[in-house]
DNA sequence: CAGCAATTGAAAGTGATTTTCACTATACAG
DNA sequence: CTGTATAGTGAAAATCACTTTCAATTGCTG
């Protein structure tokens, strides 16, 4: 996904004539080889260990980009930061959320996506996009 | 559910070594006879009808002692604005959101609940909580 | 290489929410 | 009732997570 997602940011950067600049270039770099869900600050403070002058601002607008471009794709899990996750082509999936440690785990279940579409059929809703966040303690942190 | 919740907080406050105000009896009050979706914002406007001099700080307080008592909830659809909506005890519900007017329904689907369970269990997770939230356009937009 | 539009980073600006602080009001003791 | 301790209030300042502005760069195209 790493090279698609590459090739798709660049594509779309191409067609809305976007320059490409180191600070972008190492911004995606970074992006696509981190973990899966990054706030702004954890990018912003790993980037600046290789780039002292980087400033927050890039790093917003250049996160923005990628949502934009469809390789990103924004998430909030109530703490009041937002962060940044992969997406693949069509791909969806929701998250299991620890409040003890934080750890969020993936989670797709397609019987949970035909009933959502029922119920919003149901009231007569057209479902565009959804929001599924199960919020409780992992495996790690019960033991 | 509006007597049990005013009592549900005045017991709560009571422990607590609250004092009982005129400003916070008039949020109670408010908040128990409205909307079930309020952001502070509103409550503060329709507030300050009757009582010209209260302030943002205490609304936004005492929204956050009605959470603690468990008769409210904090809930955030994306635009920056932190809604407050109703508990009754043991309730849950889900929420369809209209993109394009705002307008909010509520659902609940015990399958959709029970298989969020089962998909806690096979990642380990032990479920407190959950957000299930279809974004889309409504019946009425559609039309 | 020149010229121009896109990009950057520092700093100022936003909007929502929180904190501070001097003043006021409540509740319990006497 | 009346102090008195203590909690609560509101105005204003502070904070937090972003966003915008702007002057100085930097890519790209001709």
């Amino acid at each position: 996904m790493k090279q698609a997602n590459k090739k798709i940011f660049r594509e779309f950067a191409a067609q809305k004539g976007l320059k490409s600049t180191r600070q972008r270039d190492a911004i995606l770099d970074l992006f696509l080889s981190s973990d899966r869900h990054m706030s702004i600050e954890e990018l912003y403070l790993k980037l600046r260990a290789k780039y002292p002058t980087i400033g927050y601002a890039t790093v917003y607008r250049t996160l923005k980009l990628f949502a934009e471009s469809g390789i990103a794709r924004e998430i909030h899990f109530g703490d009041g930061q937002t962060r940044y996750e992969h997406v693949g082509r069509g791909e969806h999936h929701d998250h299991l959320v620890c409040t003890r440690c934080g750890a969020i785990v993936e989670f797709s279940n397609e019987t949970i996506e035909n009933l959502q579409e029922a119920v919003a059929e149901e009231h007569g809703f057209l479902i565009e996009t959804h929001k599924l966040e199960l919020y409780g303690i992992c495996a790690r942190c019960r033991k």
